[in-house]
DNA sequence: GACAAAAAGTTAGATATCGAATGTTTCGAT
DNA sequence: ATCGAAACATTCGATATCTAACTTTTTGTC
């Protein structure tokens, strides 16, 4: 499956996120949650009152589909939004006390499954895993090489809409 | 961020993967395709004739997908599609004279990129990343912690539907 | 040989995500 | 003081993915 010198390391990283996210998906979903849901609750809790843009960022998503999360979980009664009075345009969320007991229930089951996916790694593996993700993602936004044109003023026809591009194989 | 007593492994890990895989995405788009695109040629390419259900599992995606990606790869002439005579079920994919082309474009793309995203990782220290990305798989496929019940035979009630659990955070 | 079970794909409906456009509110420069 | 620019959030439309159900074709059992 490769024309490749060496087995192409982002396919295996992805690859390998992509069954771990599911693995870790399915255990919260037992616990009566999903994945979306658990990391929404989590930054929330880690740093109430904040806004929306800087819970999207924590996440890693973008403000529109941190939105339609909350939508949902406001709906189901987890969490609230007001409008904050000293700045009316952002919104502070606050966890509900349903919200706070489902955080508690998926916090318990993320530590158990946190603990089985370190089966068999001792710390210093770990730590030289982190420093090599740490180097693709400095080697990937530092984009040195997709730059034989960047976004210059020329060509400001009326482009058609750029279609969103979901990334996640 | 973290009730954690060390850094959640499994969140490091879908973090890089996601900035990763966006930029390769972001790569091939300006190569002129997207990365089911490619992934799709690539599995198409490295058997060819190979039945969709082959081709999916080597992807890493589920039958469905591919035949969406598959519809509209058709419909862009990239691939064709026709029934194995020697047995009628089986699609056999095989790729057009544009197909072969856009494989070659998005080929030197993906290997630009790859080529970027080793910068400063010596082989040894990749081999050992690749070594522990394994051991994650294996953690997770031998599932020894989340079976309190597993799926057993009470409980077969007329259950509605199971929503799809699309997952990339 | 008939017919149920299995295999291969497609279709249907749902969730998650993104980029762009839009709506509100605040800020800043003159 | 006004008015355009910036900041925050939501809405809109699109892509990618999943599971489940369905269709067609083959296989296996009696």
């Amino acid at each position: 499956m490769t024309p490749f010198d060496r087995p192409p390391v982002g396919m295996n990283l992805a690859r390998t996120a992509k069954v771990v996210t599911q693995a870790f998906d399915a255990a919260l979903v037992e616990a009566g949650g999903t994945l979306p849901v658990w990391v929404t609750l989590l930054s929330v809790k880690s740093r109430e009152l904040a806004n929306q843009r800087e819970l999207a960022g924590m996440i890693g998503i973008q403000g529109a589909t941190l939105t339609h999360h909350l939508n949902a979980m406001e709906a189901q009664g987890l969490l609230t939004r007001r409008r904050d009075p000293e700045n009316r345009r952002v919104h502070q969320v606050a966890l509900t006390a349903a919200g706070e007991a489902l955080f508690e229930t998926l916090r318990t089951a993320a530590l158990a499954f946190d603990r089985q996916l370190r089966v068999g790694l001792p710390d210093d593996r770990l730590a030289e895993f982190a420093e090599v993700l740490a180097a693709l993602r400095a080697n990937v936004e530092a984009p040195s090489f997709g730059l034989a044109d960047f976004p210059g003023d020329k060509n400001d026809l009326p482009r058609s809409r750029k279609p969103a591009r979901n990334v996640k194989s």
